[in-house]
DNA sequence: CTTAATGCAAAGGCTTTGCAGAGAC
DNA sequence: GTCTCTGCAAAGCCTTTGCATTAAG
């Protein structure tokens, strides 16, 4: 996803447009995730968030574990699994696929356009749908 | 995936035909893998192995996780990567999608007829194709 | 005999939790 | 002032690893 560089006002906006309680902390995450736009593990965001702040402002990890929960439960960034050892958080929500460099550890967009699925099979019994995961794995060398 | 009862002596060939080491632990294994036919974590086939045997051939959990990880390299099983806090094995091999239950945390297969995927994107400069998952995540009520 | 596999317990990652203190409104 | 969030450290899972013992060929 493209880099967006929100404005601590639009910041604002975008938590309280989820039903997200609106925290200097959150604020901060929601910046780091959406300025760099791309699939993030929580130790990354720990990292960048806190690289980016004085010491009086550090984060802790368990509230950077906690408000990525907070965030994909909201529906504000969506969590990819597609790696047995890590959950990914990735800003864009858009319906989209992945490639997952099982070297590298990193994940790719495939535009939803490049992968056409024909008809989804038929849910289980009183199932409803939550999401469709297409991961390409790849393997560099 | 059809259970299916292997002999001791079928076992040893599907073994060998892997590549793999036969040793008894690995032979009561694969058996249970493929006597119930359904995606099992680690901590199942170890509870399923062990209630089958007499005390004095108990497995151990590391030799159950060592296995698994080896059958899945080989090619005799293969990992299912759908839940964010354990890794699942399939005895089936043949491409084949899942539905994940979020709830139950259980996995259900697709065949693959029931989705067709129109071309693959081209993949990244470099890079070998190691493997397509579609995993449509379902919730139960 | 020689090499490989197993078992045990300990260690390792990632993630969650309990609880006291701090912050938001 | 009340309710929610945060930080810290501890605990929890799942999984891997080190190493002495045992089994395989």
């Amino acid at each position: 996803m493209q880099p967006i560089h929100y404005s601590k006002q639009e910041l604002i906006e975008l938590l309280g447009q989820q039903g997200i309680n609106v925290t200097s902390q959150r604020i901060d995450i929601a910046r780091v995730l959406f300025a760099h736009g791309d699939h993030v593990s929580a130790e990354v965001v720990f990292d960048r968030v806190n690289r980016e702040l004085a010491d009086s402002r550090r984060v802790s990890k368990a509230t950077v574990y906690n408000t990525l929960g907070l965030f994909a439960e909201k529906g504000l960034i969506r969590q990819v699994i597609a790696d047995p050892t890590r959950v990914f958080y990735d800003p864009n929500t858009k319906p989209h696929h992945h490639f997952y460099d099982i070297n590298s550890h990193e994940l790719m967009d495939i535009d939803e356009a490049d992968i056409r699925m024909q008809g989804l099979p038929s849910l289980p019994e009183g199932a409803r749908l939550e999401g469709v995961d297409v991961v390409i794995r790849v393997s560099h060398r």
